[in-house]
DNA sequence: TAGATATTTAGACAGTTGTCTAAATATCTA
DNA sequence: TAGATATTTAGACAACTGTCTAAATATCTA
């Protein structure tokens, strides 16, 4: 189902979470660092990530690294191009599952 | 700013609107008659879609007809792409603007 | 103009969301 | 084991959201 991803990227600071996390793996304190908000919301953040599947943990000792996880991305871009695919022949399995 | 329509696609109700009308132009009505709820609530949902720039809307005598704006689609689509293209060179302009 | 049809607006209300502070948990190191 | 560091969990609270009913607005037609 794609209500939990979309929901997720739906908060900007959870889409700039993904942004940073595009560019490489990031311990939950280094992304709280580009936020201008305490730990436990970016926390909270990266539990709706994680809900919806879009990015994994991964502790290595007192740190924990969150990565994105480019498998569900595919799925909700998938949703674009079923959309976006106007008149372009063939029905393009467009439903929202 | 592509913030409202990340808001406005987070509902699945919205999501199923935006299918109907990738197929073809309906009225307000139409619409409504697809769901299991009533006038005023999709009346609510078409405005968030509007205020999203994703449709537009125009009426023809006593009805409304609601369209897709898929030019709205493709900067959300481009979002994705900005973040999908992981390590495929080039820093790929990845701000949420 | 009166009545019917199509749609939106207004206002209420419960449920969800994003943020915070305080406290708990997990790990490392001296 | 004690203290320091990293992160999450718990609980509170204001703001936002999705839904509803009732009423208003817009248009058509007899």
């Amino acid at each position: 189902m794609l209500n939990l991803p979309f929901k997720a990227l739906a908060d900007p600071t959870r889409r700039k979470i993904v942004l940073l996390l595009k560019e490489r793996d990031m311990t939950a304190g280094e992304i709280a660092d580009q936020f201008d908000m305490t730990k436990p919301s970016i926390s909270h953040h990266l539990n709706a990530l994680k809900q919806a599947l879009l990015v994994t943990d991964n502790r290595k000792g007192q740190n924990i690294y969150y990565s994105l996880n480019t498998t569900v991305f595919q799925e909700v871009v998938k949703w674009f191009f079923n959309t976006t695919r106007v008149n372009e022949g063939g029905k393009a399995d467009a439903e929202d599952k």
